[in-house]
DNA sequence: TTTATTATTGAACGGATGTACAGTAATTGG
DNA sequence: CCAATTACTGTACATCCGTTCAATAATAAA
């Protein structure tokens, strides 16, 4: 027979952050914004309610902190299956979209969880602040892709100005944004493979020209 | 001196719901996910807390009706500002842009309430309904539209196949949704300007043949 | 005018919410 | 080994939530 769970089980501030946020997405993932609750969220995590606000100064905190912890890890994963040095920039592009469209980012809970985090967006400065700083760094890093793209096409003699890329990359972060919100929304109406097939076209169509109006 | 406002206002039910369904969308639009309570929709109406329960049979039916009307609304306003016969299908394409990228649209207070929506979805059968028949009209109106530039363009032999012109609507109805959002989140990243030049460029590239991948 | 119907009110109820706080125990430093 | 610190618990409190329901009043029907 096992004895009785202690019931005071100390461990480290920034492990028990790093637990609380953990189950902070888990309860959003699965009840979307009903799991949004201090209780429940330290139900999650086998804590006492109380436990949340000494860690946090409320739970706008935690969430805020769920957000940058999940943004990052995205952020990380997706663009560090992208080796800088090797391959074609067009190659880059497919391996980027592969990594991009895998089932764990095309997860109609973790969109769950995403929209929740948008719904707070306008009401809380801190969690626009995680926003804008994500973004941006998403943005600059497609920036870059379709930088190094335009470069290898046009062999480094005039290739299409800054502005170009800058506005470029804005739109293809805004086609990947509606197709992953879309199929999460419902899976059923488009494939997987139809959304690279979108992706990789708008490449295409990058490469051959096709938005030249953007350098305006 | 104005005498007491009468406390017993009866109306036709019909103009009562659609009384509660424009204060609902105020409470969603002014904050959030914290407006959608019984309570602050009643305030909003002037009206008091029962009614809602005798014109709706919780508030989830209210909110899904405030969905529908919603979004019907932005769907008829958008889409009746293209003139179906005049001009060229190219043209259309940009009188579409034009409405769709109003002040009307591009308003983050409206996004504030879409998102709200799109939270709801995943657990509730009743709004994914909404949402699934909204998305397929919308769908099958850029279908439409493309399919008249694909035969404009062709002179009508051997244009695009039709499956190409099923999965283009989707990929421009994605990007579409992404610029609104983006634009929505933080308004300061890019021009309207901008968001149409993408868009513009995104057709282009659709008439340029540049989305030939997207045939399957 | 009398009756039936129903839109409307507002109080009541049980339950869930976030935060505050006094008490408890585990760790750390001397 | 003792003291100080602090991670942690769990109750208490005030507030909000959605729904129910008897009472009320305005309209429609007869």
């Amino acid at each position: 027979m096992k004895q009785p769970a202690r019931k005071f089980n100390r461990i480290q501030p920034d492990l028990r952050r790093e637990h609380l946020v953990e189950a902070a997405l888990r309860c959003l993932a699965d009840q979307g914004h009903a799991g949004l609750s201090v209780r429940k969220i330290a139900a999650e995590a086998n804590v006492s309610v109380g436990l949340i606000n000494h860690h946090y100064d409320g739970i706008d905190r935690l969430i805020a902190h769920a957000y940058e912890t999940l943004s990052q890890g995205i952020f990380d994963r997706v663009t560090g299956a992208v080796a800088p040095a090797v391959g074609t920039a067009r190659d880059r592009f497919s391996a980027f979209f592969r990594e991009y469209f895998s089932p764990d980012i095309f997860d109609p809970k973790l969109l769950g969880v995403w929209v929740v985090f948008w719904s707070l967006i306008r009401h809380s400065p801190e969690m626009k602040a995680v926003h804008d700083r994500a973004n941006a760094a998403f943005c600059a890093v497609l920036e870059g892709y379709l930088s190094d793209l335009a470069m290898e096409r046009s062999g480094g003699d005039g290739g299409p100005p800054p502005a170009a890329a800058r506005v470029a990359a804005i739109g293809l972060s805004a086609l990947l944004d509606g197709i992953w919100l879309q199929w999460c929304l419902n899976p059923d109406t488009f494939t997987i493979a139809e959304a690279i097939a979108i992706a990789e076209s708008w490449v295409d169509g990058f490469v051959n020209g096709g938005h030249g109006r953007l350098a305006g």
